[in-house]
DNA sequence: ATGCCCTATGATATAGGA
């Protein structure tokens, strides 16, 4: 089974690009995230004609996150336990549902801004609840390979983003940021390393700049699994090629492969 | 080569992204 997360910064305005990578890379899970629409505005039609099913959490402008399956959704979970409001309202970051015996989260792990922010402090409220989270649906059913993948808006390491030097007081590489992903790893998740078809092993690199032909990247689209689903982990790469020319979204897919 | 920002919104600027 072919699982994928990709962060495609606006179904709309995306939607073309990504029936025509769902014909090519045929996964038979996919995780997005960064929607930018209502759950009434998600387009279904296309995906449907594409053959994938899907269930979607979007509230409009910003967020929005969806899982699409060709091997059935069930037991579909919106938000997360516990889950922090920002500025008075609960954000579409998180969704979760059962495809082909393999639990999946689709997570859009909120940016932070820069340290210090409300929003930095939201960050880490927000993975407290991802959290508790993945430790109740690990409790519950521990023998069901379980993924939380998705946008961690987390350089795990320096090696993932293109130069630290250029991180001094920046979110995405802080001690803290990188406690939760260690405490994640506490619960008896692990991750599962991509290898890069081509090029630098990043997932997102900004618009702005030239970065991607600079290769002024980082690696911030993760894949967390527990033992029962690492176990059956036959491959995992990134897609670069769909971070290529016009009309691109600004990260790629990573997909999985497990037997 | 992949080539120097993009998206949605009660828009004609702004917020957010990372």
């Amino acid at each position: 089974m072919r699982i994928a997360t990709w962060n495609v910064n606006s179904v709309g305005a995306r939607i073309d690009r990504v029936v025509e990578w769902l014909e090519s890379a045929k996964p038979d899970v996919v995780a997005l995230q960064e929607l930018k629409c209502t759950d009434d505005a998600f387009p279904h039609l296309p995906i449907q004609a594409a053959g994938y099913e899907a269930v979607t959490l979007g509230t409009g402008r910003w967020n929005g996150v969806a899982i699409l399956s060709r091997v059935g959704i069930a037991d579909v979970t919106r938000g997360l336990v516990g889950q922090p409001d920002f500025d008075g309202a609960a954000e579409p970051r998180a969704i979760g549902a059962t495809c082909g015996g393999v639990r999946v989260w689709s997570l859009y792990c909120p940016n932070g801004r820069e340290p210090g922010h409300e929003h930095y402090n939201y960050k880490l409220e927000w993975f407290k609840a991802l959290n508790a989270t993945v430790q109740s649906e690990l409790a519950a059913n521990p023998d069901q390979p379980f993924a939380a993948i998705g946008d961690y808006n987390i350089a795990p390491t320096d090696a993932d983003v293109w130069d630290i030097s250029q991180f001094i007081d920046s979110t995405h590489v802080t001690a803290a940021e990188r406690a939760a992903l260690t405490e994640l790893e506490e619960l008896g998740l692990s991750e599962v390393m991509p290898r890069s078809l081509k090029g630098e092993p990043f997932t997102f690199w900004d618009y702005r700049n030239g970065s991607f032909h600079r290769g002024w990247g980082m690696r911030i689209d993760l894949i967390y699994g527990n033992s029962a689903f690492t176990s059956r982990v036959t491959d995992a790469y990134i897609d670069r090629d769909a971070r290529k020319g016009k009309g691109a979204s600004d990260h790629a897919p990573v997909v999985v492969d497990i037997s």
